[in-house]
DNA sequence: ATTAAGTATGTCAACGATGACATATGCGCT
DNA sequence: AGCGCATATGTCATCGTTGACATACTTAAT
């Protein structure tokens, strides 16, 4: 049954020509008569010969083919934005994609490394973060590494946005919505460790920017109003539920804030549901905001969110992955600029007073 | 830099013995001396030593490797879900997956499942319905195709949900609450036509068991009640425009319903959003559920659906493509069990007369 | 007429793993 | 001693493509 699809010798003997002929044709090299162009052109056409690209990565050492390593893409949409953008970048230049969930498992996460290896993947891209003893174990076998919007390890090329400026814009939204009372509900920068002489963390970023953002209006937060949890459970669709607790938290305090500014959408889809569920109008009685772009524009009501360019990201990441497999001249890191889609999350402060 | 992995004639070499002893401890065939063995270990953690998958599937003519061909991962998050599922058993079983996004365009589909054939993938999952023309070419290279959630070609192998008895346990549920104006927002059975003689379309199964399960109880669906679209634009991310304007069609009738049953829970998220901006409350003033369970629990009030069940559609996937490389017995079609999840977007009618 | 450059095509050894086949040794049994 | 079988190991062609190299014929320049 297993029909197998035509050889360049089985083109070469129809076209009656030899195999370096047939090649010339193929790749559009060296010098090809006329006559010979067209009998292999018809010969290729007759045997809809396809290339066999094992065989060509066997020889040319190079499979055209990059590994996706996912932190785990059920858990976060950002995730799946970002693998299609390096998916059809990649297609466009001719690669494949082949992927591998971790699931946050360090361990797991060196089995694909080692398959990406024993594929012999042209480049490997992480996102997010990949754990430094996989990137070395890569560098060794000669494969480069990319990571896309967190980094653990300093060697690699980083693709990241402006974390800071992003969750700058939020609060100086919300400020300019006349909100005094905001808090931050985001992951604990202790949870991430980094390495701090290089590359700030994306919680150290959107928290400073929190804190830089209140002091640049005079106002003093809470420290009530400032919830860090871990972010949420790679392992566990917990479906929001972090965001449920610290927005109930906050909802029980003597003075609660008049707005949430969550540092990613699936804390604020907890938040939305808690408020949903206490009775809260969003945004008449408090605001929210979000970071990511990610579920935004499905949740009910709309969410105020920093965007960040997902596909962007993902093409940059593939652009330096070919950079690196081409030994071409790159940066180190690229860092891309976010912006604020305000949609119907968040309003004007209700007047002072109001609970 | 490139610096390469030891081959297996490296190996031998350093070991002392032949390659192909080497390749019997390696695929612990064959007989091979303790002596030998060891001295092969040694030599393989020595030189870290990684099997060329590549110059494998030259000879073995099986690259290990599974083609997944979605309509477009970022539209619904179902496509995610399945992905996963996917690749997680492929990994498990040693297999590879390398995926390919289409977006809805058959010729890009096409170059898809070139790229396939010329990569060897040893069969190819579609996700959802491929296009029997490319089915075809498939075959005559010799990969089984195998179909996920929809099917447009009779004679590839097929794994789908029962959509019918799915979307008969929402109307039920929602009759058993009081109901007896339910709407039907979903796709049109005609926008895709299929092999009538041998597979129903998921779009005709979901409506002919809202028919149904209304007639079984006694109730006449009131015809503008039934709101029939394209479901949703695979080119253009809409975020629910769909479902928002169905919504809002069936908010404006003399005699609204008070229950939405939308076929899909990209749908419902439209139909939540209108019904969150004309005020009415979900579900005292109307209940809504869906289909899918994919953004259900992030939905603000969490949303009632009818769970399709992602994992085991992947899995089952994946154990038919199997079957078909390795040509083993496998049934043509799996239908697989859904299971209505209530959460809370439904709730009790209100008492007749309340709009 | 000789040479050099340009045009056109063919040969063949890699790439690395696999496994059919050949070979060789030891053991038990007749 | 001779046979058969289990054990143990090595040789090498093969998978399909690539590209370095060799060959040969034209044409133009010297």
């Amino acid at each position: 049954m297993k029909s197998k699809t035509a050889t360049l010798i089985e083109v070469a003997k129809l076209a009656g020509v030899s195999t370096a002929t047939v090649n010339r044709v193929l790749k559009q090299q060296g010098y090809v008569s006329e006559e010979a162009r067209r009998k292999v052109e018809a010969a290729v056409a007759a045997t809809s010969y396809r290339p066999n690209v094992v065989a060509r990565g066997l020889r040319t050492r190079r499979s055209s083919t990059i590994g996706l390593m996912l932190t785990a893409i059920t858990v976060n949409p950002f995730f799946v934005g970002v693998a299609h953008a390096v998916e059809a970048a990649a297609i466009a230049a001719g690669y494949r994609v082949v992927i591998f969930n971790h699931g946050g498992h360090e361990d797991y996460e060196r089995h694909g490394v080692e398959a990406f290896i024993a594929q012999r993947v042209d480049a490997v891209l992480f996102c997010t973060a990949a754990s430094p003893r996989n990137v070395e174990i890569l560098a060794a076998a000669g494969i480069p590494a990319i990571e896309i919007e967190r980094s653990s390890t300093p060697s690699a090329s980083f693709v990241r946005v402006d974390n800071y400026v992003g969750a700058r814009a939020a609060i100086d939204h919300l400020v300019g919505l006349g909100h005094q009372r905001i808090a931050f509900v985001g992951g604990d920068p202790g949870l991430y460790p980094q390495d701090a002489t290089r590359r700030r963390s994306v919680e150290e970023d959107r928290l400073g920017a929190y804190h830089d953002g209140m002091r640049a209006h005079g106002l003093t937060p809470d420290p009530a109003h400032i919830r860090l949890g871990q972010y949420y459970d790679l392992a566990n669709d917990v479906s929001g539920r972090e965001g449920r607790q610290h927005a109930e938290a906050l909802m029980e305090l003597a003075h609660p804030p008049t707005a949430i500014f969550s540092t990613c959408d699936i804390l604020a889809v907890g938040v939305l549901q808690a408020l949903y569920k206490a009775g809260k109008r969003v945004p008449q009685d408090i605001s929210v905001a979000g970071f990511d772009d990610t579920l935004a524009a499905y949740l009910a009501p709309q969410l105020t969110t920093v965007a960040q360019p997902v596909a962007a990201l993902g093409r940059h990441g593939f652009d330096m992955a070919l950079a690196a497999i081409e030994s071409r001249e790159m940066p180190n890191e690229i860092v891309l600029a976010t912006h604020l889609v305000i949609r119907q999350s968040t309003g004007p402060a209700a007047p002072t007073g109001s609970n």
